[in-house]
DNA sequence: GAAACCGTAACCGTTACGATTACAAGGAGA
DNA sequence: TCTCCTTGTAATCGTAACGGTTACGGTTTC
């Protein structure tokens, strides 16, 4: 699956939005949290900014809020607007026309994968923001 | 998701070996079908053997044959023996403790995408190489 | 012994990623 | 207006993974 850890520091970055409320996060801020650059967080929060997740305000005291309340945020907005790439990939090459496999497998691979897909999708448009938050809360402690 | 063709191929390459039945194929006679190098079809064989799912027939007259039914094959003992990566990816560095997010996180995230990737598998779990065989003539005519 | 085949190591070019630096643009306050 | 502070984005670097390829040793058949 993906090798990129894009969606969990999204997650992460949305969480720290929606735990300050109101008042508007650095991404000098939110990379102190996540332990990483503020232009690796500046990139994720383009992202969803771009996706209408999150407003950010330019300027000094400026920062990013959350624009949408938790509990209407699934996960699966926030993977997809950070995780353009969908599913495994197919073959690099065409295959071979001449060979009864390679003239059909493609479009029944398609299918498969997507169905596959469809339910790994479904697990995340049911969790919500504001759940995670909560179960962040309670781990911490 | 992942980005490599592994599991496009493999599902190919154990398609080729059904249909060939007991007739050993060679790598090459399959590289020329999916349309790439035999190295790369041996290396897929080889992930394949290990779980058991392929034979390989060393020296000449040699190949591969399939070790068990396809009705007996589902898609996710296939994708499980070429692809060991296992779902998305987490932080790169750990998140910061003093952080109520940072502290928490990692586990929730962790079972999120645990669920996801189990209703992924489930649906590979369900499907038959015998079906994508079939799937497959059908599409071929 | 020769030929055919598998198994694997080694290497190359490409691609993607995270991290970092640099700089232009925007906005608040002195 | 001037000065910071911040976002936004381009450019670059090092690393890692992948597919493709060559090479070579081991194995089996003829």
């Amino acid at each position: 699956m993906s090798k990129n850890c894009r969606f969990a520091v999204a997650v992460h970055v949305a969480s720290v939005l929606a735990l300050n409320g109101e008042a508007p996060c650095t991404s000098e801020w939110i990379a102190g949290s996540v332990n990483t650059n503020p232009v690796v967080i500046r990139r994720i929060l383009s992202a969803l900014a771009k996706a209408g997740l999150v407003t950010s305000i330019r300027g000094s005291a400026g920062g990013s809020v959350l624009a949408r309340r938790p509990e209407t945020i699934t996960l699966l907005e926030i993977a997809q607007a950070v995780d353009e790439d969908g599913g495994p990939a197919l073959h690099h090459q065409k295959p071979n026309p001449l060979c009864t496999v390679g003239r059909g497998i493609q479009p029944v691979l398609a299918g498969i994968i997507q169905r596959a897909e469809a339910a790994r999708e479904a697990v995340l448009g049911q969790t919500l923001l504001s759940e995670v938050i909560h179960a962040i809360q309670v781990e911490a402690g």
